[in-house]
DNA sequence: ATTATCTATAGATCTATAGATAATGC
DNA sequence: ATTATCTATAGATCTATAGATAATGC
């Protein structure tokens, strides 16, 4: 039974989410059966049936982590104006989360159609992130950092979310596995956040705008994408 | 034997492309295997296999197909200057191209993992796509229609991949596939278009951005996507 | 007594091929 | 002769369970 009664830390049960979530994240879900997961623990298959239905079970339970800390990140501080601060500490710690469960999104088309109750709570989790990352942007311009019509802001959070899910995917397409060793996937991870704040720039104001400069320079630090346009584009004239 | 040379449009090969293409595009590559295909055309899986290796160069085969249509399409005309319309049609055209092919998308990272030629291609085309549009940006700026420093263009091109390439996706993620009905999808498919003329919008000038009110009303006529901000926005106050 | 674990395996697929047969083009 | 197709099947997995055994908590 899922129950969301956890043991210890170190219980086989955690550790097997610990296990799968690595190895989802590195080979991609579908290239994971449980029994690879059992073996990677030193388990045996039938133990593993023992703590989960099945291997969906275990992606339910790791969603629901997932869905938790990124749910958790996006409060608006009652008691305090929003600082052009906090607005980075949104977008890194949401990317952050979407890497910790890459896997997610990146098989996100099947893993929802195979458990139609997973794909309600997740349909649940859009809507309330983008009305959370609605209300976040809405306290930006309140605080003058930010200025845009309801409907432009409306449609700046769609696009916000569709580049936040997908930058992960997007880099695995571009990057072989074999290639992505913990660092390079950290400075594509920043080029995400450099990619948002662009889309965010034109709306920007105050602190937000004057800081621009100086934030894009830090998160475009690699330069890594630069790639992606060869000698097309002189960086300066 | 992937020669290119084809034999009449209603030969076999022909056939399970068509068959595979659409049964990919319904129920997502994972969940369709040789057999189906076979099964889905009447013919037997040996047969299929005289006509391809295997199910990764059927694939590899329906990407060359995509690939050579949306290269199609970015080309910046030489004998005249870009209007907006144009620039939609740029927007249609892909958007158009990428649901015809949504499954590739969709199951990315998988169908690169499993064969290192795809992914060298894909590499390539995503790379050709984002200077062509680098191009048309370009284009669209030298006609005054659009005003952006280079740095901001190419932000602006990769985040207009990043979407383009992942609503599809997104729209799959929010819509379980029963519901997935002709109708539902071109609305909201028209939605991802109006979602990408907001990311350019606040650089739009001269006509682009004196028709730009009525562009986005075009675009939005469905309204489905206000749905996912239930009642918390008010339409006007 | 209850909880956790293992061994062994049935059943369900799926892939891809070998080998036979039919159809077609000279 | 060559091209297209079919039948039948070996081999490779993977899932998920039954039934036995070990460990743990009272």
């Amino acid at each position: 039974m899922t129950t969301t009664a956890r043991k210890s830390p170190g219980s086989t049960r955690e550790r097997i989410l610990d296990s799968a979530l690595r190895l989802f994240n590195a080979q991609g879900e579908r290239n994971v059966t449980t029994n690879h997961i059992a073996e990677d623990l030193g388990i045996s298959p039938g133990n593993l049936y023992y703590h989960f239905r099945n291997k969906a079970d275990i992606v339910s339970e790791l969603f629901n982590h997932y869905e938790a800390l990124v749910s958790g990140f996006l409060q608006v501080p009652e008691d305090r104006v929003l600082t052009w601060q906090d607005k980075m500490g949104y977008l890194e710690s949401i990317l952050d989360s979407m890497w910790g469960a890459r896997f997610f999104h990146r098989d996100l088309s099947h893993l929802l159609n195979q458990d139609e109750d997973l794909r309600l709570r997740y349909n649940a989790f859009v809507q309330r992130t983008l009305e959370q990352g609605l209300r976040v942007y809405e306290g930006l311009r309140s605080a003058g950092l930010l200025e845009a019509t309801d409907e432009e802001l409306r449609a700046l959070m769609v696009n916000t979310w569709v580049i936040t899910a997908s930058w992960t995917g997007f880099v695995h397409g571009l990057v072989p596995p074999e290639k992505q060793q913990e660092s390079l996937d950290h400075t594509l991870l920043r080029q995400g956040i450099y990619q948002l704040v662009c889309l965010e720039a034109p709306y920007l104001r105050g602190d937000a705008a004057s800081h621009l400069a100086e934030i894009k320079q830090r998160y475009s630090a690699g330069d890594t994408l630069s790639v992606l346009f060869s000698a097309a584009t002189p960086k300066s004239a």
